[in-house]
DNA sequence: ATTTTCATTGAAATTAATTTCAATATTATT
DNA sequence: AATAATATTGAAATTAATTTCAATGAAAAT
């Protein structure tokens, strides 16, 4: 590879580096161009030889993120309170192997709310909508077995999912920060009683 | 009170609601005037009328916020587990009383990462990163009397409010789900073999 | 009823962002 | 070494946002 193609790559990442970090600390539309550019060290023309548009360059983000962070959760799991783990661990694991898995956790939720976004990019999120609702039935399953405490299941869901969401934030904007662990999350769910019968 | 001023009063709080709606669901740089006027019904004009600027109407927004939402918490509490007892019922009940509330929190957590804010608002914003660093010794007293789990301080600081604050912001764009159990985000940090012993 | 005051609009002015481009420097090819 | 190709810049053009304002309509005061 020849000395300009490495620069090109290296300016490339830099450029994708420096916005994410920017588009999850500030959002799309305070981030300017022009704080890019500075942060990646280079000429806002330049910025525009690699990206053709700020939203291009949002997009590629996205499409890299869709590509990574692929979350497969199997809901047909025999015990409902080991899916769960299992999905936290997944999760934290993913979200602690590279800085940039979790900040582009954080880029995907956050660009949900962008109605700027063309419909063939909004499919590629993983909504954690979604997660929510198909979590419902398991946690029924759950509290059926006595695994999983007492409780309306949309609300478990939404703590289980929301308090993932929260700390991958977290971890996203402060990267050194020691990252909880995913049993902790757990026992939002699991029944405490249960071993004492 | 003449028709005029009730009529000046219900759009002033007609042009807050739809702002700060819009605020939260799209960031403060990814809403225009315009989308603002708009689901105010009235033109951007009317709307300057009201609020000198686009920062003004944020800054007041923030200024309500700071002034409604006051959080204390007693870190001197005796017991470090009924400390976060306690915080995470009046977290929550606060949050439910009222939709305003939770949108409210979200808004503020938001602000902290704008830096087109002016110094003075930033110190009214309660900083999430604050109620963290707080914790720390009081679940390291916890962790002594065996109330709380073993395992990193701050990762278990970490998990406790950024559950709570994940699970705000659910609640702050979908005002109908069902809101958890304030109990639930304990058991993040609850020792669960304390009892057997 | 008339006048005055204020609410409201829509369009024009301003400001701020993105995007383009001609000129220049740097690296690769011959 | 000369030439070609492309990386880079900074400034100009464009586009998009905010903000201002003169004109108009509606409510309050006289």
């Amino acid at each position: 590879m020849t000395k300009r193609d490495e620069q090109k790559e290296q300016r490339r990442t830099m450029i994708l580096e420096s916005a994410l970090d920017m588009f999850i600390h500030k959002g799309y539309g305070e981030t300017k161009i022009a704080d890019i550019a500075k942060a990646a060290d280079m000429s806002m023309g330049l910025l525009f030889h690699y990206f053709d548009s700020k939203e291009t360059l949002y997009e590629t983000l996205i499409r890299i993120g869709a590509e990574k962070l692929k979350l497969e959760f199997d809901f047909s799991n025999n015990s409902p309170l080991a899916l769960f783990r299992a999905a936290a661990e997944d999760f934290f694991g993913t979200i602690n192997s590279t800085p940039f898995a979790a900040k582009m956790f954080v880029l995907m939720e956050n660009a949900q709310h962008l109605d700027s976004l063309s419909p063939d990019l909004k499919g590629m999120l993983s909504e954690s909508g979604k997660l929510i609702r198909k979590s419902i039935p398991v946690i029924e399953k759950g509290q059926e077995l006595g695994e999983i405490k007492a409780g309306n299941a949309e609300a478990l869901s939404i703590a289980f999912w929301c308090s993932i969401q929260g700390i991958a934030q977290y971890i996203a904007l402060c990267p050194d920060a020691p990252c909880p662990n995913a049993d902790w999350v757990v026992s939002l769910l699991e029944n405490k009683e249960s071993e004492s019968q």
